[in-house]
DNA sequence: GTAATTAGGTCGACTCGTAAATTAAATATG
DNA sequence: CATATTTAATTTACGAGTCGACCTAATTAC
């Protein structure tokens, strides 16, 4: 239970005030009044407290002189009024990238290491070592830090700072954050990548009335997130929605996790190439996972009409239709949205897709939720790392 | 988006008391100020509201003197300044239910009717004709009755009322409410019977601090529901957590829904006694579902060494393992609780359970979450209608 | 030039919760 | 038995919030 008091309200607002700029870019007063449906006064009130304090300011922009009347003055987040970093750590490779206020990436770097070698004091000091060497660069930025984001691929502690095992360390139930934290002395927010794609999907315009759906990232793995009552679930050990381990059938392929028949063991890249090459002859690939190339060359024989090709991803489509068929079952979200750069092959799938659910959904159910693609790009889960960061401003 | 305003303020903390004094009892105001984390100015403020409405009372208790000091004066709940009515709707049944303001049921009657053959008009005229001749019988219950609640087997549309599908009844997407709204002017809530049964767990004391757990009911059928962030999770259809229906594997026996592999087609009391009979001699069950009594008989065999018996129940507890593997995966709640007449044959199960999520779980994730059988009684259905009725009151 | 219109700011009324002071009602103590 | 001590509950003063009503500013329409 949590005590409600007068300061909270203006701190909640203020922060609506803040999200709304975020979200719905320069804004008139009014405007910002109709949306967070607070009385002009109050909105007055806050917004000149943050232009005081430089967190927005008024931007002149020739706004269509539409009607008559005062012309409304645009007020528009300050980009330049505070930073954060985000630290993107897969296997071999670490990725920063920097944040305005905006939540736009203004600066990214690439670093390769052996991320397999290191223990936690190596990591630590790897984190802060080329966390600092970057921020060097930019001292501004380095001057105006509000906080840092971690995305990790695999199982996440969000709460406690904990990656609980991830592909890209050979140590498990390593401390993320507390290094950073130390360092930088701003608060340090871990989360799973997948978490960090459903964060920057939900911070849209289109979804962010969406209060309940669900993300469903394939790639290397097969992840999940959960954005419900307008909030990224991350359950009660901060590890939710690993919905590349819920299973399609008890016995079935192997899962890089060691179980079998995992829903990921069919549709993750590295599960259609394996098993792929069993029936087709393709290049053997050198790394643990296939390339972009060579998906995309897998991609494409299905489409000429390989019929092998085509079979396999017709079975990815229904055992996914199967896993979602579950989430449905169980939340019944408003929309599970697909993306990751496994969507590229989302054509192929999005008929086995809805055949799966039809077959395994309790048929009250099935035609509640929509089903979708979103385009897939790189530097959504940077995004997202930052706008989770972000929430740490008020 | 809401605004927050002072009022709102009051209004949330009234409720937090009046919960806070519906679990915990009569409190001294000292210990309402300690668990709601209010000062004792705005605990006195309130309370003299509230008395002054009669929604509370100083109870004088010979509270054991324990030390010196002004003795604690106990408030709580006056049980008579309010009453809901619960419904609960089963298969030829109908259960009629007063709750008073502390949740107690107060009174109670059963009535048979043929509900399979009813329609939309005949159901709204039954229901209203039912609970207008049951609260005759209570003038003054009727003359304080604040809501209703309807409970129902099934699928259920809580947000608009609707029984989407229902054992208890023929028709599909039957709205249950707009008829008890306009014949007793009070909102009325419609809720899954799982969903009740969860609601009067998280209504326990030792339970109201878990913000997060699964209920999982085994009976006629298996039904699921989810409490998160400390709320029941309806989903945005109003229908999530349909437990019974994720699937354990794509191929396997038919379940009541139709689809195959179901979690409930190996579980649920039906299901456990036709596949029984197709292995020992079991007397024929002249009704849909077996009774109480032949679910006992059986189990009883199972405990006395029947082998087929034996491993009827090995193989429900293993599916129903590998179903809460998947609710752990992407849930990750706190606890999961089973309940439902169907823990009757716990003991049997429960080894099984744990092999079941040991085999089918992402290791990582093995151990985080308790799982624990919660002692079945009929009432709980009961007592969860009315609180979720209650959740009105304010 | 004046009226109409729309945006934004100011001020007073009201509400809330809290800290601190005060009152209430018991026990402990000598 | 009177008084100090202790704990519970209430009252008071105050700072903080929002809102409605009114006011001012800056345009366009005519």
């Amino acid at each position: 239970m949590k005590k409600s008091d007068t300061e909270q309200i203006r701190a909640a607002n203020r922060v609506d005030i803040i999200n709304t700029l975020r979200v719905f870019g320069p804004l008139a007063r009014v405007d910002i009044g109709q949306r967070t449906r607070l009385s002009p006064a109050t909105v007055t009130a806050i917004t000149s407290d943050l232009v005081a304090e430089g967190v927005i300011r008024e931007v002149q922009k020739p706004v269509s002189a539409t009607g008559r009347g005062r012309p409304r003055v645009l007020i528009g987040l300050n980009p330049d009024h505070a930073s954060a970093l985000g630290i993107k750590l897969s296997i071999n490779e670490i990725r920063l990238m920097l944040g305005d206020l905006q939540g736009n990436i203004v600066a990214e770097t690439v670093v390769t290491a052996d991320t397999q070698s290191l223990d936690q004091a190596s990591l630590n000091d790897l984190l802060v070592d080329q966390a600092s060497r970057f921020l060097e660069d930019y001292p501004d930025h380095a001057r105006r830090l509000v906080s840092l984001g971690v995305a990790i691929q695999g199982i996440v502690d969000a709460h406690r700072g904990y990656s609980v095992w991830s592909p890209a360390l050979s140590i498990k139930n390593v401390n993320m954050t507390a290094a950073l934290e130390a360092a930088f002395e701003c608060p340090v927010e871990l989360a799973n990548d997948t978490n960090c794609i459903a964060h920057a999907i939900h911070k849209h315009p289109e979804y962010l009335q969406k209060p309940d759906f669900a993300v469903i990232m394939i790639g290397y793995g097969v992840g999940g997130s959960l954005i419900l009552n307008g909030d990224l679930y991350s359950g009660h050990n901060g590890a939710a929605a690993e919905f590349g381990h819920t299973k399609y059938t008890p016995t079935g392929p192997t899962c890089a996790c060691g179980k079998a028949g995992c829903i990921e063991a069919y549709v993750a890249d590295y599960a259609l190439y394996r098993d792929a090459r069993a029936l087709i002859d393709l290049p053997e690939t050198d790394r643990r996972h296939p390339s972009e190339d060579e998906m995309r060359h897998l991609t494409q024989l299905a489409r000429d009409g390989s019929t092998p090709a085509r079979e396999l991803f017709d079975r990815a489509g229904r055992v996914l239709g199967f896993g979602i068929a579950n989430v449905l079952a169980l939340i019944s979200p408003e929309r599970v949205v697909v993306t990751g750069p496994g969507v590229r092959a989302y054509d192929l799938l999005e008929d086995s897709i809805q055949a799966g659910i039809q077959e395994a959904l309790i048929p009250e159910l099935v035609g509640r939720t929509e089903i979708q693609s979103y385009p897939w790009s790189e530097d959504m889960t940077g995004k997202g790392v930052i706008a989770l960061a972000l929430g740490h401003f008020r």
